[in-house]
DNA sequence: GTAAGGTAGTCTAACGCTCAACTAGATGGA
DNA sequence: TCCATCTAGTTGAGCGTTAGACTACCTTAC
């Protein structure tokens, strides 16, 4: 029965509440987002990186890195967005080999209609969940790990 | 530029800071098992909870409780490990509809191998970058948010 | 017993992601 | 100039997940 050592019996509480707690908040959230908005949150993640952009646009790199995407992701993700209309490509003007996309007027529409539902969701399971002096915790966690990670990776996943 | 309203601008930077190492460190530990145990981390657990179960067996439902997998995905994940030799299913001698998953010796192997490089690179890139009280803040958190979700899915995703 | 409804698990198709190969444009040195 | 090399982005194949239909079995009530 007990076939491997593991970690010790506090930090195994932890790191098992840390796995169930992500998943099934992302469950919950992207859950929302499909049926509000039917599309998953990376994908939103792209709309909002974009509509936070000067114009609207970005270069690809640059909303690789952003949301944390690999190239081809980005790539892949950016081919549906375009194909629903929410996003176009063209080449960059400044670098032959580059491509900007931008959000058109109906991806900013889509991200208009999806964003409040998507933040009072991430209120309701999140925010609204914890304690006074919690939420500063959590971030100062994440920032613990992301130092940590960033720095390994050297900006993110190739 | 400022199409949407978002979160306040604290919550704001701890959602996306939490976004951001959790999508971090779930990248590293997955990689770092692919690369090592070639197999993904949701294959993996499925070999932890076997492993803690008597005679290394589970009802398939139990198994996709435990996990938090659909009972989809856990048929398809238990069909690769079965054609992997990790695992063996046979049907429920009680239930004409059960069916029984237990971990074969290669499996447990497999898991022997896997497990002390996994546990390692949880605490690397986890516990050891959290300061003293960090790791039970975060368990707390983890549980709050577990207690709200639990209730509204009623056992996890379907 | 039998029909209705519930439960356990599987199967197919579609989707998103990963990896590696590839194209095309930029860059730097001889 | 020319070639090697690097960078940006795309593409295609394969994998894991999802949703939903489907089969088989159990359970309850009549």
């Amino acid at each position: 029965m007990p076939c491997v050592r593991w970690l010790d019996p506090d930090e195994q509480r932890t790191w098992r509440s840390f796995l169930t707690a992500t998943r099934l908040l992302f469950y919950q959230l992207d859950h929302e987002l499909q049926r509000d908005a039917g599309m998953p949150h990376g994908y939103y993640e792209i709309l909002v990186r974009l509509s936070e952009a000067t114009d609207c646009t970005l270069r690809m790199s640059e909303l690789a890195d952003a949301t944390l995407s690999s190239r081809s992701r980005l790539s892949h993700a950016v081919q549906r967005l375009e194909e629903s209309g929410l996003v176009v490509r063209r080449s960059c003007p400044s670098d032959g080999r580059g491509a900007l996309a931008t959000l058109t007027s109906q991806g900013i529409a889509a991200l208009r209609a999806a964003a409040p539902g998507h933040v009072a969701g991430v209120r309701a399971h999140l925010f609204d969940q914890l304690g006074p002096g919690q939420a500063m915790q959590l971030r100062e966690i994440c920032e613990a790990i992301i130092a940590h990670l960033d720095i390994r990776s050297a900006g993110g996943p190739a």
